[in-house]
RNA sequence: GCGCGCGUGGUGAAAUGGCAGACACGCCAGACUUAGGAUCUGGUCCCGCAAGGGGUAGAGGUUCAAGUCCUCUCGCGCGCACCA
């Protein structure tokens, strides 16, 4: 397609423009604003300011990429374009707009490349983040480049490795149900040596370690945290895992379960999010039982969500990792057991769950108790009975409950009804509420009550017992936070006569050794082992080889961005109050994919809270606002892949159309959170938009002139710019009331689009201006200048050449060095009034016929001229009106 | 299986319960042109010459009025998945 415009010249000039001057730089409370700054000029501040003197905050932020060496793909620029337009109109709004970007730059691919080729990942990092970089400034956002962060920087890493001292150094009180220093532990009586209270705080500590069997991933060399293992194999890589007791650090997000539900009810995210979440975390209560086991000291603890059908357990299964499984065995099942643990236990998870169709399991030759009705009932051994949930035990109620029921029906074991069901229902397998029958002892009835009475009542009666007690479960289980790698933050932990200790805050940050080989040991040691002078301190301390995971740098990131600088907190107190205090609270809004959906947002939400409670932010949560942004699709309407070809480079579109038409239609595809396939017919329809604009603004015969300069001397030289000259048709002229009215319908349009982030249908009504206002004969010069205010958001470059144009011709005094702090311009409903109006007329709700009238005019000025309506007459031809319905200014309706 | 979301032209999509298809792509016709993958003008949901009729996955319902609200069915997408 032939250019529509020189964006090559000018959206580089632009670029330069905005760096030299720092245009976007965002401002701190008490930071010395220079003079000349258009946002000290915009809202008339004098140097540096106290927080009550700056204008409102608006924080927004993209999740900060991992930067590959793929570079940027066409997903990238969706979210980010749609947080640089809220970014840009908020800030012509007369908002201190907080927009930076970082990197989020520890990594598995880094380490790996520098497995394969001996090269530091540090180097790799630094020439990915550098394409990165490049990529992202050609699409012409207003990032504060000031603020630019790094996870592997050390000036930044010191910070994170400071934060999970904190976590290292806290507990959760269970009477304040806070994060508090370690040091407000109060320890049990029992607790006398030095020893014993060592053990105790270390069982309390929020970061801790724990020999459990965590999922190893042979081929990624290191183990991974459950939410990074997806149908049993690796997230990344899809790589096959397995179960491995190791020793491992461990992150207390278990104490935080029910604050981060109940969380989500202050914060603006969408719903299937919150769900997810919510699903995630796995609240659920219930109670726990206690079962006797016959001829035997031992108790099987069991949590269940239905106590109310404890008189219809007719068997109980313990996992087969459950520790009381070798006590209880009878001898003549021994070997069964064992058999069938073994079998179990070389089983990864995914042939488990693969293989769950049909249920499997062992009798123990036990026996237990139920304590309900002292019946004497089997002790199994089922693999679809997890360790790792309640207490890896469970009582078994056949009747009522699927898995149970498949299970009893294939080892005939016996099934009672407890609960009745609806009219119409089968008993057997009802798992829903109904009333409960068959169950009564002579201590105890529960029949006719309704589901939850009997299980209140049930629950009582345990507690009062002591054979139970109410409970909560989660399926939340608490974070694994070490990684065998090297590419990460290193924990500033010593191990001392096999005892942890904490490095002291001053001796941050602590940097990884310089390695040869990046590989794990042959015995599976972390890489960092081989670094023998690191690891080995002269005091015959070691220090700890595991590494932080990724989600460590993420998980604080959009704090650092307050205050970047700071090297002597991990940030200030002004900036963070003024920053995250507001309308609303944290940050004001967080655009990315839903994939970060489980991971990062719980982790995040979990380190916030925890700085909250050591009085370190003032928030409970960070982020107010969330959108995910959808996937884009190939063309084929597939998901992009290298292997399907269906890749779109952003590089080669924004060669041949432009960054601004690159932004503008990532968001005139489809609504932001949809999944929507790109369409490169598209892209050629909102560039020949721009070259719409452009052609309202310049004069024909002078764009000629530039075409033949160019073509004469090459192309790249920006000077020739200046040969472009404003229309003759654009003057200083009073604007029309229909042109007032096209321009403030438009401004109405955007404006209260951006508020919903509805950016395609407010790019429409941009394209509707342009196609009226080209038809002008005379374009004023205001109309047309506070058009270009509108489209800035949009399309920075263009609206910015555009307005230094028409600056140039009109209003030389008025040459703003960038449009981007001119003030948004408010629409004025007077003119949109129109003296007339169409509306059209229904017969028992089925268009008739449309008339004119006054916009002034009454319900019953209205109903006498539709009446009269000559269409009408037909229609209306020996049909008594039995109704009349007016709505005003909207349509008139008639029943017959 | 459970939970959530979505079904509108040839395509991407618009539509506080009030004129379905704005805007754009594509297509058709025309203008300007040596040329057109540029630009401009007009047309474009379906049936019908027209008057008119039909139409938002399907069936029912509420309403003066339903793409929009309610019920069921079907289809697609996403998430979770032996969580007791």
């Amino acid at each position: 397609m032939r250019r529509q415009y020189p964006f090559h010249l000018i959206e580089p000039k632009w670029q330069r423009a905005w760096d030299a001057q720092e245009t976007f730089r965002a401002w701190n409370p008490g930071e010395a604003i220079p003079a000349t700054h258009p946002f000290a000029q915009r809202h008339q501040l004098q140097g540096a300011e106290p927080a009550d003197k700056l204008p409102p905050k608006f924080y927004v932020l993209d999740m900060f990429p991992y930067p590959s060496g793929a570079g940027l793909h066409v997903g990238h620029p969706e979210g980010y374009t749609a947080t640089d337009i809220l970014a840009r109109y908020r800030r012509a709004q007369g908002y201190n707009v907080l927009h930076p970007m970082g990197w989020d730059a520890f990594g598995l691919p880094a380490e790996q490349y520098a497995i394969k080729t001996g090269q530091h990942p540090r180097k790799t990092t630094e020439t990915n983040i550098a394409t990165f970089k490049g990529q992202i400034k050609r699409l012409g956002f207003s990032y504060d480049w000031s603020r630019e962060v790094d996870t592997t920087d050390p000036k930044y890493f010191r910070w994170t490795q400071w934060i999970f001292l904190k976590l290292y150094n806290s507990w959760l009180n269970p009477a304040t149900n806070k994060a508090e220093p370690i040091e407000t532990l109060v320890y049990p009586a029992d607790a006398k040596t030095e020893e014993q209270k060592r053990a105790f705080r270390d069982g309390k500590r929020l970061a801790f370690v724990q020999e459990a069997p965590v999922w190893w991933c042979a081929d990624l060399g290191t183990v991974l945290a459950n939410e990074e293992v997806v149908d049993g194999k690796s997230e990344v890589g899809g790589f096959p895992v397995v179960r491995k007791p190791m020793r491992q650090w461990m992150l207390r997000i278990t104490a935080y379960a029910e604050r981060l539900i109940e969380g989500l009810d202050t914060i603006d995210w969408s719903d299937s999010l919150k769900e997810m979440q919510r699903n995630w975390i796995g609240r659920s209560e219930g109670a726990e039982v206690h079962f006797q086991i016959s001829n035997s000291e031992s108790q099987i603890t069991v949590f269940t969500t239905r106590p109310d059908t404890l008189f219809g357990a007719t068997y109980m299964v313990l996992s087969p990792e459950h520790k009381l499984v070798g006590k209880i065995t009878s001898p003549e099942q021994r070997d069964a057991v064992a058999q069938y643990q073994k079998s179990v236990g070389g089983k990864s998870d995914l042939e488990r769950t693969e293989l769950s169709k049909d249920k499997t399991g062992v009798f123990t030759g036990a026996y237990a108790i139920n304590p309900v009705n002292k019946e004497k009932i089997p002790i199994w051994i089922a693999d679809y009975v997890l360790a790792s949930y309640g207490t890896g035990a469970i009582m078994a109620v056949p009747a009522h409950d699927t898995r149970d029921f498949e299970f009893a029906e294939k080892f005939n074991l016996p099934v009672v009804q407890v609960v009745q069901p609806p009219a119409g229902k089968d008993w057997k397998g009802f798992t829903d509420d109904g009333t409960t029958v068959n169950s009564a002892s002579s201590e105890i009835s529960l029949n006719g009550l309704s589901t939850p009475e009997a299980k209140k009542k049930i629950t009582a009666w345990l507690e009062e017992k002591g054979l139970g007690k109410k409970t909560i479960n989660y399926k939340l289980r608490d974070w694994l936070f070490s990684r065998q790698r090297y590419w990460g933050e290193p924990f500033p932990i010593i191990w001392k006569n096999g005892q942890h200790e904490a490095l002291p805050e001053s001796s941050l940050p602590l940097l990884p050794p310089s390695l040869e080989d990046y590989k794990p040991t042959a015995d599976g040691q972390p890489p960092l082992a081989r670094a023998k002078d690191w690891v080995n301190l002269p005091d015959g301390s070691v220090r700890e080889t595991n590494t932080m995971p990724q989600w460590a740098g993420s998980c604080w990131y959009y704090l650092r961005f307050l205050d970047a600088q700071n090297s002597s907190s991990f940030m200030g107190q002004a900036p963070e109050s003024y920053w995250m205090q507001g309308k609303t609270p944290g940050v004001d809004l967080y655009i990315g994919g839903v994939e970060h959906a489980v991971l990062h947002l719980l982790y995040a939400r979990f380190w916030h809270k925890v700085l909250f409670d050591l009085g370190l932010v003032t928030t409970s949560e960070p982020f107010y606002k969330l959108v995910n942004q959808g996937l884009i699709l190939g063309e084929d309407g597939q998901k992009m892949s290298k292997s399907r070809g269906n890749v779109v480079n952003p590089d080669d579109i924004m060669s041949e159309y432009g960054a601004d038409a690159l932004r503008l239609y990532e968001m005139f595809m489809g609504p932001l959170e949809m999944v929507k396939p790109w369409n490169n017919k598209g892209v050629e329809g909102v560039y020949r938009f721009l070259g719409r604009v452009w052609r309202l603004f310049v004069d024909e015969a002078s764009e000629t002139d530039y075409e033949q300069a160019e073509a004469a001397q090459g192309q790249g030289n920006g000077e020739l710019l200046a040969k472009i000259k404003l229309s003759a048709a654009i003057k200083d002229a009073p604007a029309t009331p229909a042109q007032l009215k096209t321009l403030h319908a438009c401004i109405k349009k955007v404006s209260g689009d951006l508020d919903h982030f509805h950016f395609n249908t407010a790019i429409s009504a941009l394209m509707v201006f342009v196609n009226e206002a080209i038809t002008w004969e005379t374009k004023p010069a205001s109309v047309l200048r506070e058009f270009l205010i509108l489209l800035q958001p949009f399309a920075p470059h263009l609206a910015e050449e555009l307005s230094e144009k028409l600056a140039i011709g009109y209003r030389p005094s008025a040459i703003s060095p960038t449009l981007a702090y001119a003030p948004w311009p408010k629409f004025d409903p007077a003119l949109l009034v129109e003296d007339t109006i169409e509306i059209p007329i229904q017969i028992n709700g089925k268009l008739r016929d449309k008339i004119v009238v006054p916009s002034a005019a009454t319900p019953a000025e209205i109903e006498t001229i539709a009446l009269a309506s000559e269409k009408l007459k037909s229609f209306l031809e020996g049909k008594p009106i039995k109704k009349v319905i007016i709505v005003p200014k909207r349509l008139v309706n008639i029943v017959v």
